[in-house]
DNA sequence: CAAGCTATCAACTGATCTATTGAATAACAA
DNA sequence: TTGTTATTCAATAGATCAGTTGATAGCTTG
């Protein structure tokens, strides 16, 4: 009885390990930035905001927790989330948090700025399927490269004002970047709306598209 | 951009909030006893070796986290998972580790002792549309109680020898308790085959059944 | 209201976690 | 080889967390 009390208290230490990857916000930051696509210590840092040194330690804790994968490249280490099951968890957890906290809602508003009208993903796949509707990728072009929805052009936001030619005027346009949260979709509305244009956001991302198993297309990183 | 970059950081300390939930065992126990039905202070400490004030403590910190919902009853206070989502995350938090960290894996092993055979849902369904097996609850009776998969009968494991006799000696049974690294199917099976009955556990538990929208009935508990 | 039980609070100790700093290592190129 | 860059290591100080203990508050019952 006593051997089984340590049993379980070992199985249940052993699945901390991996819980204990969920609480440091850096974390969950870096979490987040790998869902899009794999990346080195270097640009998980930039992209962070991190010192180098203070990412490498973070990642090494995601790696031993299971969560993300290492590769050397030459003088760079790329990491990587280590499988659906980690991608699947950081999104069931930033789901739940939403729902249940209302702190995490308020904060994204307040990061978000003013609500924007979302389009869902099958209303989506319908009106593509019509060729009504122009699909935007408006996440980085290295994002885009490791992969996207099919049938998505990519423009990166800080090219969008440029670019304005491409997008024919007589299509609604459905921006997209890197989920619920991402403010590059919502700002990629406004800025269209502003032109003139006829937009919405597409209601989640990329890698919510992927898990869901719709169509697309995978390559890698240039 | 600064002020981006503040209210980014403020949203990850959110989410991060749920996350740290996950970073103690004890609290991972305490889930997965909820998991199965809602439970007192008292009741949780007791099944989980832990003193009542420091369960207490844990609890409230799962609150603060969104996970869990409080309610007094009279002289006690009820704790429950709060929605499908808290189910879902911790399920899906008990699958990646089981798949990623070997430590899970073989921590499981040492817990529940030699693997028995497993039957799948889908196997389930249609034999038990078929009438050909005998299902079989051998959580506690209160947690059968609180919910149980539609057509099972309840036999508590510390029962199983006496009630022997209710088993048709013809059909092969099927045990399930609280899910897959629960111990009590994997006994119930091997006390049955000792029995010299034909008899497999199911794949995992209530809860995942539950989850996955099989038919069930909702009981409150006793 | 007094007794009895359940749950929570408050304070404290030891342990663990985080971010920073500066040094060390690994791969590569000249 | 030497220099260069990317990553990791080691040491540290401050912050946060975990579990214990003893006291307190809330509800129910006599």
């Amino acid at each position: 009885m006593a051997e089984s009390r340590r049993a379980k208290d070992a199985l249940f230490e052993a699945i901390s390990v991996m819980g204990k990857a969920f609480a440091s916000p850096v974390r969950l930051e870096l979490l987040d930035l790998l869902a899009q696509a794999p990346r080195t210590v270097d640009e998980l840092a930039r992209a962070s905001g991190q010192t180098n040194a203070n990412a490498s330690q973070h990642l090494q804790a995601l790696h031993a927790a299971g969560l993300v994968t290492r590769e050397r490249e030459g003088t760079r280490v790329r990491y990587a989330l280590a499988g659906d099951e980690a991608l699947a968890l950081w999104l069931a957890l930033r789901e739940a948090s939403a729902v249940r906290l209302a702190e995490v809602e308020r904060a994204a508003r307040d990061y978000l700025g003013e609500d924007v009208e979302a389009v869902g993903r099958d209303e989506l796949v319908e009106r593509l399927a019509r060729g009504d509707v122009v699909l935007v990728d408006v996440r980085p072009a290295e994002e885009f490269a490791a992969g996207h929805i099919e049938g998505a052009r990519s423009i990166p936001l800080e090219e969008l004002e440029r670019r304005l030619a491409e997008l024919p005027p007589d299509h609604e346009v459905v921006a997209y970047s890197r989920g619920p949260f991402c403010a590059y979709a919502h700002d990629a509305v406004r800025r269209l709306r502003a032109a003139g244009r006829n937009a919405r956001r597409l209601e989640d991302g990329w890698p919510e598209w992927r898990l869901s198993h719709e169509p697309a297309r995978h390559h890698r990183a240039a």
